[in-house]
DNA sequence: ACATTTTTTGACGCTTCGTCATATTATATG
DNA sequence: CATATAATATGACGAAGCGTCAAAAAATGT
């Protein structure tokens, strides 16, 4: 019993492995050389195992294409997780959701795109519904990270009770801004031609204004923003923000 | 030379005739059969032309697909000139863009869809310059009736002079709100199911709290808010509006 | 050592895009 | 009106990608 024990999960081990491989085989190529270029073909040729093996592990292209997205939420997880965890007021801690969403946004540019990709009806329709109840679940996990927030901003105060029902609209505005935002900023519309100022400056001032709007304590004007930026920034990505200063 | 000059035309005409005729079938065809669906092969089937005729009108599909999403915009520029002239405040009329933006999209779901659609790289990059750049200038346009009513806005002080340098920023927080909560609304993420309500109501909401945070006058809280958004819906959309009603 | 089950393989069929040599139609000329 | 020339339309074809499945290879069991 033991031994078919370990055989199992010896190889339970092994496949797991392999779809590791796959996925950021394929990843590295979307990074490097676009959607276009990644092919199931080419995949299978640079893992070095059959296209028929691929096809073992992940039932079309879109399918694993969701696979990957599900990797960029689970890492955006990680960053709600820290920001819900950040030691500040719960206004502070909501906006470090925000910061967290551009800032992994602007490390992570094509995560973005593929998640949007993925949305498109007529890519979803290929994805097989076991991954898309993933993708769902990790969707509502990541939704009441804010939630919570807000809820608690309502329970010591900072937030009047009379928002109580409005908790799902204002995490469905900031939510909606950020996504918005984001997506506008890549989607190669000239927003610096237009006279827009770079997104993640004009997402944190507009955040605020939105959080004024209801009275979310403490007021931005009585805070310097600019500094709680830079806080919830190295508190969230740490080293990582050297990366993206010296990017910019 | 007048004989010449007819005939061009005459030809001319039917060329631009034949490209109506070209997109009208293919979105058609996108509506009801989804974009798979509409192959170059079963345009020119449908037709009765070529499919070598249809590409000497258009260089690909996601062309063809562009040149579908300029009309789009064309019509959303008619619905923004209406709500530049609306008869109001310069925050009612401010507030019957967001308002006209909505509707428009919850009468014609798949249009921003294939916006979306065309923004994502791996399409992009099949279109031709000539297009992108037609559809780049349509934006162009249609950003301007927003700014422009902004600054009257500050000009006739609904709005602090303060603002003046933010001008871009304020335009930029209500299309990113309005652009990413439509999405969110047409991407199968069940937020319903998540506490959240229809996303008209949502984005209404918002919009307001959003202003409100710039202070632009008359405040929500001063105002029929409910009533207001009637007044605008029938005044941008008239009949469409009962349509509309009907269905949800 | 052999039988049975599981896994892997890659050639193949199918669909779609976009091209281009050929056929058709329109225009110009004698 | 006939013929030459230019413009336009056609659809067979090549290329590329997806997903399948019968056959081969490997693993497991006896």
């Amino acid at each position: 019993m033991s031994v078919l024990a370990t055989t199992l999960s010896r190889k339970q081990r092994e496949l797991i492995n392999r779809e590791e491989l796959i996925l950021d085989t394929a990843q590295t190529m979307l990074n490097e050389h676009g959607y276009n270029y990644v092919t199931m073909d080419r995949i299978a040729e640079a893992v070095e195992y059959s296209k028929g093996t691929i096809y073992n592990h992940f039932a079309s292209k879109e399918d694993l294409v969701c696979s990957l997205c599900c990797r960029f939420i689970k890492n955006l997880i990680d960053v709600f997780e820290k920001a819900y965890n950040y030691d500040g007021s719960t206004r502070e801690r909501y906006s470090a959701i925000g910061i967290g969403y551009s800032l992994y946004h602007q490390l992570h540019p094509l995560d973005l795109q593929n998640i949007q990709t993925l949305k498109n009806n007529a890519v979803r329709e290929k994805v097989s519904d076991e991954k898309l109840c993933e993708m769902e679940t990790l969707e509502q996990k990541i939704t009441k990270i804010s939630l919570n927030i807000v809820q608690d901003a309502i329970d010591c105060g900072d937030l009047d009770k009379k928002h109580q029902e409005n908790i799902s609209t204002i995490v469905f505005g900031c939510w909606s801004m950020h996504y918005g935002a984001l997506l506008l900023d890549q989607s190669d519309i000239p927003l610096h031609a237009l006279g827009f100022s770079p997104v993640v400056n004009m997402l944190w001032k507009n955040s605020n204004t939105y959080l004024d709007g209801y009275q979310w304590q403490p007021l931005s004007d009585s805070t310097d923003s600019k500094l709680l930026f830079e806080q919830i920034s190295s508190a969230l990505f740490g080293n990582e923000i050297n990366t993206l200063k010296r990017t910019a």
